[in-house]
DNA sequence: TGTACATCAGTGAACGCGCGTTCACTGATGTAC
DNA sequence: TGTACATCAGTGAACGCGCGTTCACTGATGTAC
């Protein structure tokens, strides 16, 4: 009831295992785990990764990892996190930009090119994200949603805007289905981009047949053709 | 040099870890195990996958398992490699169908449904596929080219084919860049089915929208409108 | 049709390492006065 | 500017379970004669 006082009870902030609320340093060695992850996914298999290789990658000891994280997945789940924010950059290739003609078609070449950096930058990452949401995982399906759906909003909200400006196509399919299947290929397309250098496809050449699909389903019109 | 005559040295053939090889009862057993370790991947992680639970879920003991496999991965890459002979008849889907006008577009449809039917049948095997590939094991790529390739190809050759019937568009696009991004978009969408429910997106439209996308990347038309 | 022998098949039980996990303790950092 | 105390930070060392792995043995099946 009266003043409980000078007991802070902030209850919403970061702690560690034994309830201590981290610094400086602790962050830092908090990051410093979490970038031993994700170098350890980018080298090895996610089923091989341990805790006590990942602690003794980043110089510390296994006792300090479980201060910072309950087990392995936990902190594959902090590094989605960390990487999702940045993610949901990727709408701004999309919103406030020309789609029309030429421009749009530059576009969405600009589009694929931010789609394919991405995913190369995130590769290790995203494979486990992909992995755990199919395996059920709803925390995972959940970075990954929010990682994609702006993108996907900010692509269906031209498709209307297209739509509405020029009534003549009778295409009247979901926008956020169409949205959606170009949001998929992008991704599935980035993910897999060496399984195509794989089958003697230059990259390219993928680069443009995206950039084309994307643009036709769009705009609705052919791309210009290439110079 | 002379006849070593009765000691019959085949060695292609599959033999047990000790050496003897598998009849009837043992390749039952084998299959068993097989069974169960897919069961465990439909309802289990895969990094939780274990020897002996597959052993003792199949009715049989470690050491049993140990017989047939050397690990948990060499029994699902078994599986994968039964799954993806059954997948290599996709193509059937592609070759010697129609693909003008509305027959055309039906053939797009039947298509997106062959691949949707066979990656909800086996998506727990093909999401072990997909991670091992991308973590660089050469073995699982293998298997997985081997799965999508023939399709690939498949539609690659329909897009030579129709190209060559009306020289008009000056599409010059390298025809396998633009059937792998079909195939890549095809089973992205379909690994990623329930991620599109999440989002309120019907499956039927996303069916449309592949079909559409399909039909007019391959054709360069506008799809028959829907009745 | 029966007996003997070879090989296939399966496993209980044990071994032991790897790894997750914790505890009690030492050292570092911050801040109140 | 210094001392004391609180809290943050880190870890050595140990514990013990889980699990991979193997061996020696029993039982099943097949086939030669």
């Amino acid at each position: 009831m009266s003043s409980s006082a000078d007991t802070t009870t902030d209850d919403d902030e970061l702690r560690a295992a034994d309830g201590r609320v981290p610094g400086r340093r602790g962050l830092a060695t908090r990051q410093r785990l979490l970038d031993q992850t994700a170098e350890m996914l980018r080298s090895g298999s996610y089923r091989d990764l341990k805790v006590v290789d990942i602690a003794r990658g980043a110089g510390t000891s296994p006792a300090t990892f479980y201060q910072y994280f309950p087990d392995v997945e936990a902190a594959v789940l902090a590094l989605a996190q960390e990487m999702s924010l940045e993610g949901a950059e990727l709408s701004g290739h999309v919103r406030d930009r020309p789609w029309k003609g030429r421009a749009g078609y530059a576009t969405s070449l600009e589009l694929v090119d931010a789609v394919l950096e991405f995913w190369e930058r995130n590769r290790a990452v995203l494979r486990v994200v992909d992995l755990a949401t199919e395996e059920g995982d709803m925390r995972f399906r959940q970075i990954r949603t929010r990682l994609l759906n702006e993108l996907t909003v900010a692509l269906s909200e031209v498709v209307v805007k297209v739509r509405s400006e020029k009534r003549s196509v009778a295409d009247d399919t979901d926008p956020m289905a169409v949205a959606g299947v170009l949001v998929s290929m992008l991704a599935h397309v980035a993910a897999h981009r060496w399984g195509f250098e794989f089958w003697g496809i230059r990259t390219g050449d993928t680069r443009t047949a995206m950039g084309r699909i994307v643009f036709t389903t769009i705009t609705g019109q052919k791309p210009p053709v290439e110079r």
